[in-house]
DNA sequence: AATGAATGAGTCTTCATTCAT
DNA sequence: TATGAATGAAGACTCATTCAT
């Protein structure tokens, strides 16, 4: 360590790229060793930079954590926001938020590990950022309810708090399999089973039909329709 | 090494008293600080045992942590063990087995922290004796499924896996909105909130045919969408 | 290590043989370890004794090492007194005396081991037992040299502390390669090797004399050379 | 981790500067005290340097250790490069090369004490760089006797091997009762001791004149002469 | 804007030795 | 005589953060 090369001159870079090139560095960091084993000097060193440049843009290794978390849960929503409203009905709605959930688990496995392990637990957690988008995340499922609730798909007493913490927390859990390295994550399988398994609490007594949209025989005929949709994604995985 | 003279007599205590000792010290210790900043010092100073002699107890700070939440658990089983068999109907036991669980959160929450944080993302979690015993916690509540199907109570088909999950998850993220203070845990209320959501899921839908009886042709519909139904599964069951 | 078995009543022994349990012990545990890497509680739990009752036999970590090695040196010590008068002939006796310290380094070199490293360096060495014992065992060659004088094999000048620590200092750099582990050590060989060596060095030039009776012109060149010898001696003495 | 302000100005020093400092320090604190018993803290604090500023540069206790001797030997060998070449004749070299190491032993004991207890014994002793530099320091040896075979000095089948052993090894020995505190060394006499036990051992029989080189007369002549060469040294260092 | 040397408190863990029973 | 629980001082090493240049 004492014998490491001197140092070359000090390389200028816009405020930008060096701020994107230090949450780059220490995303990956933070997700190879956690963030109480990753070492500031070590974001640096893969940032290119001093560890006192570091300083300049982040005032602390946390909140250098928040920031990388932030990022991401940023780009999660933006991609909800480009896809959701493309899809219509609310069973097929919920089966997106499931799934795209677990891809998201399942890919970005060391992120989602940081969120539920570092970042929750802290002690300002409920007044951070974080918080607020991890708000905005869940509100997406709240949202869905509230609409579903409204066309009548759902029954009006959906206990949506209830609903949010049973399917997220359940896809926590289901993930926690995947994140100790046991079994692969067969992510359509599990929105299947998991959206099946809640349908059957939140949805409209379908005998209630009467005061749906159209006739019964309509709103029969939608849901023929959407079992017809299931048959056929259990057909592609099967493949 | 010690050459200083002896400060006072040592407290001659039997084995097991002290290990108790320590143990309670160290629950202490790391329900008030969380593993990471529980001090080895502390805890043997409030157990009024020098480190050395904690040492000559538990092997780490970490078998310490794994000891402490052994006997919680184990507590917690025998609880089970001793409530659940007086209990009898399937929705009364699932209710218990939720309120239990929701009694414990509110009453251990720093306990129930640990197991989520400091335990459960350990590399070798898998293999440990803390792992064994959470699957036998788990497990209580896929003996009351299985009994529950086995008695025409829920369906045939209940995904016992997912339930789990979403039980314990839904159970946790409760409880985060606990752990992090804010608001007090009704657990009557939550529990029934609950069950109610699961139970729409899972129960045999016995209620359902007298009020849906409905037209000739929406009884078809009807029956053409359960068969939609169980070909799906079908169909996954075969991959 | 909490959850030892408990221990069953303790067990009354002749003192000698608890010592020399406890000596048996050491004696393996510093040979495995070294003497720093060596635990007394392992010594103890080998010799079937707790802690406090080996205190009882030796005051210290550091006099059982002693004790030890001076067991061991006694017992060298005996095998020379046994072989030793047996061997006639100078040459043949320094032969004996240097394959003998060969052979003891390659069986016992863990032992040798010890004295080197840790016994010889120690403050209070030259005070020691273990020094004493050191004295009598090199004595041995001391006396071999003079008997070798005496008897007109050897030259007269013999510097026997100079060969003495040749002979032990290069049996020891000797035995190094095989304490770290390079090579095999094959004593017959390095004997004879040594000892040639050695033999050039202070035999007396018996093959000379003889056929070197020469001319009054020689003769007196050697007593000129022997003047020159005994001046430089002197010189150096003045010093 | 450290909140509390800062006590004073840092003392900003250029790299090198503080890595010879800390060096000096480490020197220092081991020679008086042995590796074990040598304080990382006590060295910092003589380099005038907290704890982890030293870890900087250094990183761990025994790589430090094995700097401060490889410099030691470096400088060692640099002596022997200068002076060496100087020297004529195989018995001068010789000589030298006894009486340099003697003078090194005799300056810096404590060093050569670390050489012997703390180096040499360790587990990747063979790999380490000290090694290399050792065999370059012995291999002077090898090559001022290779040259004396060459030039017709030595005999053609001097242990070269054995040599070294009996050299370095005797050398050590010696040593030993300086470094045990018994006795001045007097480096000129234990070298000439030395070297005329070893050279009678190495050096071509010169009483087989007959069949070597010239009369009985000449070989006497010869001897003669060096007999007075090492009269002329005795009274160089007489002065 | 960038550097990078310096900080220094804090942590777990080890182990020879003692002594009341 | 034997136990073994208790001691307690010591020691190497880490790392987020600062600030003079």
């Amino acid at each position: 360590m004492s014998r490491a090369a001197r140092a070359r001159a000090p390389v200028r870079l816009p405020r930008e790229r060096r701020e994107r090139d230090i949450l780059t560095a220490a995303r990956a960091v933070f997700c190879e060793r956690g963030y109480a084993d990753a070492g500031v000097a070590e974001i640096a060193a893969r940032a290119r930079v001093v560890e006192g440049t570091l300083y300049k843009y982040f005032e602390s290794k946390r909140v250098l954590l928040e920031r990388v978390l932030e990022g991401w849960y940023e780009s999660l929503l933006a991609d909800y926001a480009e896809h959701l409203p493309g899809i219509r009905g609310t069973r097929a709605r919920l089966r997106y938020i499931l799934w795209r959930h677990l891809r998201t688990v399942r890919d970005d496995t060391p992120l989602a590990r940081l969120v539920f392990l570092e970042v929750r637990a802290h002690d300002d957690y409920p007044t951070s950022p974080l918080h607020a988008l991890n708000r905005r995340y869940t509100g997406l499922l709240g949202g869905v309810l509230a609409e579903g609730v409204a066309a009548g798909e759902l029954r009006a007493d959906v206990p949506a708090r209830v609903v949010r913490d049973m399917v997220y927390g359940g896809l926590e859990h289901l993930s926690w399999r995947h994140l100790t390295g046991r079994g692969r994550l067969d992510i359509d399988r599990e929105a299947d089973d998991m959206l099946r398994l809640l349908w059957g609490g939140i949805a409209r007594p379908e005998a209630a039909p009467p005061q749906a949209a159209g006739t019964p025989l309509e709103a029969q005929l939608r849901r023929l329709e959407q079992a017809a949709d299931r048959l056929e994604a259990a057909s592609r995985d099967a493949r």
